[in-house]
DNA sequence: TGACTTTCGCCTACTGTTCGCCTACCTTGT
DNA sequence: ACAAGGTAGGCGAACAGTAGGCGAAAGTCA
């Protein structure tokens, strides 16, 4: 994009009082700042600066200038934050439609969705209490996955799948103050397995 | 967006009396706000920032503005992926300009980059072997966050950070098989501060 | 009817645009 | 090595359009 220094310069201070003020400043302030006296210089640099494609700006209209995005944006994908899920009680759902930004390249094929983990019964899998799980839809899941499991009734809950011998499963939480579920393969349901984790501090 | 400045103030404006009343104000009371005469001054802003999408109106209806939400398209970041970091050896550079995509708001306003988590020196605070940190970069750190610390030499490590008395501080990992480090404050620089973290499966 | 919103005309201060002219530096062909 | 041309950076002044403001009157809605 090879920008001179001097478009460096005033590239920086327009990011600067975007972000403090939420409006651009004026040419004249511009000016001001690097102790320009025409206008028409920073005007020029303006110019320079648009047909760089750094910026964009309104012809003739008061302070209508605005920085182009320049990080390079493959999509995020905004998925639906379902609900709240533990490990034993339903999934408590999230009023409204609240979404959450995953980077793309996190997502899969299938429809994917997101649930906020509520408690610590995947601590020993590093997922704590709030951390969000992003989750595949998928029916069936490979040995050792983590899956969201429906049992019978209500009983939605987060844990690790291991296959055990006779058409049994068994439904391990990451916590060893929790104990494993051994269940028919046909009382559980997968609904869909954890393909990612993120977490906000 | 390019609002000028009155503009923006009469938009904050509005989104704080909507915010603490749940309903608009009339333009005689914004008029008002803004010591104001005339209620042809505080519709023509209105009409400006109605042209500029920033509030919705319905005619001639009292009190009836709302803003328009905000761009829902939150876009993914792509942010370098610096190295790998553990805890007691120098950062490991990751060969070639590697990049991991972060949902936009997972970023701070400052320079962002990545990190891999090598070993298990945070796994107390649920941060295990080959997870992504967000790392926003940073000099200083408030007690007890998480920070990409310099010592002595080339040695970076992943700690959290806790002033002491007298000028020291404490590094202190998340894993109760490893002893925390104490120094003084001016033998260490904090590089940067964990804003997030990132898990794959 | 009362509480609001719209509209009209008019004004001023602020801001952006343009033109001509100048210097310094970098690149390129000779 | 040198001259030529192009571009970045800069100056100042004339000009033009927008934003922001006033007051009064007319129009709408519940």
């Amino acid at each position: 994009m090879h920008l001179t220094k001097r478009q460096k310069e005033i590239l920086d201070f327009l990011t600067r009082y975007l972000e403090r003020k939420g409006y651009a400043p004026t040419i004249e302030e511009i000016g001001e700042h690097f102790h320009l006296r025409s206008l028409a210089t920073v005007h020029k640099h303006l110019t320079n600066l648009q047909e760089k494609g750094i910026i964009k700006r309104v012809w003739n209209r008061s302070r209508a200038l605005e920085l182009v995005p320049t990080e390079l944006t493959v999509r995020a994908v905004e998925l639906p934050l379902l609900g709240r899920v533990a490990a034993g009680t339903p999934i408590e759902a999230v009023q409204g439609s609240e979404t959450i930004f995953v980077p793309e390249d996190m997502v899969g094929r299938r429809e994917t969705y997101v649930l906020q983990v509520k408690g610590e019964s995947m601590i020993d899998e590093q997922i704590r209490d709030g951390d969000y799980v992003i989750v595949e839809n998928r029916k069936t899941a490979r040995d050792g996955e983590m899956v969201i499991a429906l049992l019978e009734g209500d009983n939605v809950t987060l844990k690790k799948l291991y296959r055990e011998g006779g058409g049994k499963v068994r439904l391990q939480p990451a916590n060893a103050r929790m104990k494993p579920i051994f269940v028919d393969q046909d009382d559980v349901r997968v609904q869909g397995v954890v393909i990612g984790v993120l977490r906000k501090y």
